[in-house]
RNA sequence: GCCGAAGUGGCGGAAUUGGUAGACGCGCACGACUCAAAAUCGUGUAUCGCAAGGUGUGAGGGUUCGACUCCCUCCUUCGGCACCA
């Protein structure tokens, strides 16, 4: 027998593949199927990651193939980006240099993998043929009004020196170097992603996606439904008036939707305006709290007698980094003297305080507190000494089934104020019964909610989710088309002037003015005004990343179009995507970014449907041997290069696929005896090819049909290590007997899809001169399957006794007689009553027996 | 705290969705080949028991002729969100 020489194998056919363009996309398809996998940032290292996000979604593409489908499978890089830039600053390196050099390894390490990717399809986002499109994009969100450029609190970070999205904080410091993250003020670019939060929820439903990543997103954007309430604010002098700039400004608090304008009345007075999900605790409130940074508190500067300590503790707001605000969750706070908010219902005056256990960025950034039913309220209250008044009490069915709704007077009312006086947790349960709230009482909370709702609120609904802040102070992006002009204001650049191209640049440095390298380049930033062709400056912030890669796969079908995204055959003929693989880090940011673009472009007619990304999964994670996560420092890093030279790619295909099913997310950890393992298998398989008969006994047949007839049910769920182990079992046959050379023919066009190399010089072996790639999987011939003796379990009062094997054409009654009289079974039943049997077809009997 | 996923041999994991639990692979044991080892091949491998048979899918209960699978209670692990009112 020859050698396994998987190096020669696999080296002699990738130059076959390549030199035939074996694996160019069908610009004509009759039946099309497009897979995407997340496309890599070039780091210039591939690691087992990446093989298990291609390889293994190879062994799907090579499967839909094989089934006579028209695959688009297309590869590309998210190139710009911080790694890039740094490498720059820190070794002096050119960060296109870097990047473009990196991807030409990454594309020789690729290749190697043995994949049908069609490389004509690549995509490179640092390409101005490709970011001319994104900053395209960026122009149509801008003209339907998606777009926003304004004073923002945002997040920064003093290390990478840039302005860092809330998806881009792990934990309140910054995902890329753990530096602590700090806030500051300054004119961003925001693209309105808030307007579609419900349609980015609500069109989950339709989707073919797990549902823990549509559960990951719901949480992400964060639907509440509830309640506006408004609070007149009095002074010592009465109602306070607005000043008039404020009522028309358009000042909003950070990047949220809430105009300061809303919290003045008709009569153009202040109010405080809170949000609640909890209405039915109304009557409970005892005072209102503020967020510090609220642009409120300013706009009352004049009637706060105490402004000094109330300046000292914004100050100290300030300075917290969200770091600090989330590990130290003590409440502090300061009351807002000289004025008063009255409660709505009663006209009482309550206390005002300012603290930041309140968020500024979420509902108006204003709450009403309610200490007896909301644990950080009671908390404040206990610290500050507030008062504290119960409203809810547990809506309890007592032992004799009645409900108590004669409570108020009850003990147990004074038991549940003593609790709160002991410092006991609040009951925050919302099957409740309401009480202390005059005309409410009585009611469940649903009921409240509704009524109270209705008397003195306003039905709403908030989220989570913020605007998307696009700006970065960095050079290694996709520069931003607008121009600002002292006369004019902000321009677009004209869309017949795209791309606006990123200049080389000798030296790229970061200075602490928060302003991207680009700014130094006087040159570039020089430009004249789109409108009134004075002289103007360029906006020298570039985008996210994560717009860049929010659109790729709208791309990836047309990549050298020159006039257009990509043609409305392309579009019409490609789109959407069947099948997209990534990790589940990209859950709740890119998919999302992606989604709310795709949607986005939909409305502008630019794409035929709503929804990207038919079908998702997230695959897991390759651990090292040590079941720990792969890391240099721990020193467990698989390197794929090395087991591929060893043992050929072939092999670490299939392994990654054998580990574990692909859509589920599991964490696998690599085990070097079981690369052998499969190592070993595919040597069985080659050996195989001198047995090769001329004819095939009944158990080859069996095996071979069995195989083709329950393969593609693996295939179709994603779980390639079933598959696999099929396709051991078939092998395990066929070594024991003699079967022919179309057998085997059929069993090598199913191993290909792991084994693209090996099957292959197998196949060319056994005489065949055309590719193997270019065979469709055979139909089982169920006649075979059909004819085999069937094993029948026979059970006696649930437990098996006996298999019988009996001719499939038996009837119910025959087999159910053979069952009674096998010696086995009646061991279990001679002299004792049936009172049941159970006949399940093909599966078992069952008798039921008594005595 | 809230949301989600999952608990099966020494290990990775199977089980046609209520029908013979542990497929396939790894590991391990014994045997063959070898002076020996490696590689390879063969046999065995949940557990208690000499056996007949019993027990076993995180724990406890329930439904059923029959439960890894369905229902209830609880425990544990992992992932996401988290002062979100």
């Amino acid at each position: 027998m020859k050698d396994y020489n998987h190096k020669e194998i696999e080296s002699k056919w990738q130059k076959e593949w390549e030199s035939k363009n074996l694996f160019k996309t069908n610009p004509n398809p009759k039946d099309k199927s497009y897979l995407l996998v997340e496309f890599p940032y070039p780091s210039g290292d591939l690691h087992v990651g990446h093989w298990y996000a291609f390889a293994v979604t190879d062994i799907f593409a090579r499967y839909m193939h094989h089934l006579g489908k028209d695959v688009l499978f297309p590869f590309g890089f998210d190139s710009f980006g911080l790694p890039a830039e740094n490498a720059a600053i820190k070794r002096g390196l050119n960060p296109k240099t870097w990047t473009y050099s990196n991807i030409e390894k990454m594309i020789e390490q690729v290749k190697s993998m043995g994949t049908m990717i069609d490389w004509d399809t690549k995509v490179v986002t640092s390409d101005p043929e490709y970011y001319k499109w994104t900053q395209w994009l960026f122009l149509q969100f801008y003209k339907k009004g998606l777009v926003k450029h304004e004073q923002t609190h945002v997040n920064w970070c003093p290390s990478c020196k840039t302005v860092l999205a809330n998806e881009q904080l792990e934990g309140g410091v910054c995902e890329r170097c753990s530096s602590a993250v700090e806030q500051k003020e300054m004119k961003q670019w925001n693209i309105e992603i808030t307007k579609y939060a419900d349609r980015l929820i609500d069109d989950l439903d339709s989707l073919n996606w797990p549902h823990h990543i549509k559960e990951a997103q719901k949480n992400w954007i964060g639907r509440s439904h509830g309640t506006f309430f408004t609070f007149d604010i009095k002074g010592t002098g009465g109602v306070i008036p607005a000043p008039n700039d404020v009522i028309l400004a358009e000042a909003r608090i950070q990047d949220h939707q809430t105009p300061l304008a809303d919290f003045t009345n008709a009569q153009g007075n202040l109010q405080i305006k809170v949000f609640t999900t909890r209405p039915d605790t109304f009557m409970g409130v005892t005072y209102v709290v503020v967020a510090p940074e609220h642009d409120l508190v300013q706009t009352l500067k004049p009637s706060i007698s105490n402004w000094s300590e109330v300046q000292t503790y914004i100050d100290q707001t300030n300075k917290k980094t969200d770091l600090d605000r989330q590990t130290n969750k003590d409440k502090t706070g300061v009351e807002l003297k000289g004025i008063k908010a009255l409660h709505p219902a009663t006209g009482r005056e309550i206390p005002v305080f300012i603290s930041d256990y309140v968020i500024a960025t979420y509902g108006t950034g204003c709450v009403m507190a309610v200490p007896a039913h909301d644990d950080r309220d009671f908390e404040f209250a206990q610290k500050y000494n507030l008062e504290i008044k119960v409203v809810l009490r547990p809506n309890v069915i007592r032992v004799d089934g009645s409900f108590n709704k004669d409570f108020d007077s009850t003990e147990e009312l004074t038991k549940l104020n003593e609790d709160y006086l002991n410092g006991k947790k609040p009951f925050v349960g919302d099957n409740a019964l309401i009480f202390n709230s005059g005309e409410f009482n009585g009611l469940t909370s649903e009921q409240a909610k509704d009524a109270i709702t209705s008397k003195y609120g306003e039905k709403t609904t908030t989220y989570k989710l913020q605007d998307w802040s696009v700006s970065r102070q960095r050079y290694w992006g996709c520069p931003i088309p607008m121009i600002h002009c002292t006369s004019c204001g902000t321009i677009p650049v004209p869309e017949d002037q795209l791309p606006v191209v990123l200049p080389d640049m000798d030296k790229i440095e970061m200075r602490d003015d928060g302003k991207s390298p680009l700014a130094h380049n006087h040159e570039w930033v020089e430009a004249s005004c789109p409108q009134c062709g004075s002289k103007a400056e360029r906006e020298t912030d570039t985008l996210d990343t994560f717009v860049d890669s929010s659109w790729y796969y709208t791309r990836y079908i047309d990549p050298k179009n020159d006039t257009e995204i990509a043609s409305e055959q392309a579009k019409k003929t490609w789109l959407p995507i069947d099948f997209y693989s990534g990790g589940s880090e990209h859950t709740t940011r890119h998919l999302l970014y992606a989604r709310f673009v795709y949607k986005v472009m939909y409305d502008l007619g630019i794409v035929p449907q709503s929804e990207p990304f038919n079908k998702r999964n997230n695959r897991g994670l390759i651990l090292g041997t040590d079941g720990d996560k792969m890391s240099k420092s721990k020193g467990n890093v698989i390197n794929p290069d090395e087991v591929v030279e060893r043992v050929g790619a072939d092999v670490v295909r299939a392994y990654l696929a054998f580990m574990g099913p692909y859509g589920e997310a599991g964490n696998y950890p690599w085990d070097p005896n079981g690369v052998v393992g499969i190592r070993r298998f595919f040597e069985r398989v080659y050996s195989l090819v001198e047995k090769v008969s001329t004819q095939d006994s009944k158990e080859a047949l069996v095996a071979i049909n069995t195989l083709l007839s329950q393969i593609t049910t693996d295939f179709e769920q994603l779980k390639f290590n079933t598959g696999l182990s099929k396709l051991m079992v078939c092998i395990n046959s066929l070594e024991k007997t003699e079967f022919s050379k179309d057998t085997f023919k059929k069993f090598l066009v199913v191993f290909e899809t792991y084994a693209p190399h090996l099957a292959q010089e197998i196949w060319s072996s056994i005489g065949e001169s055309d590719l193997i790639y270019n065979q469709l999987f055979s139909t089982p011939d169920v006649s075979i399957l059909a004819d085999q003796k069937l094993k029948i379990a026979v059970q006696v009062n649930g437990k098996t006794r006996t298999v019988l094997e009996v001719d499939p054409n038996l009837s119910k009654e025959e087999i159910l007689a053979q069952a009674k009289s096998n010696p086995e079974v009646l061991r279990w039943i001679e002299g004792k009553e049936i009172v049941k049997e159970i006949y399940v077809p093909q599966k078992l009997v069952s008798f039921v027996i008594k005595g």
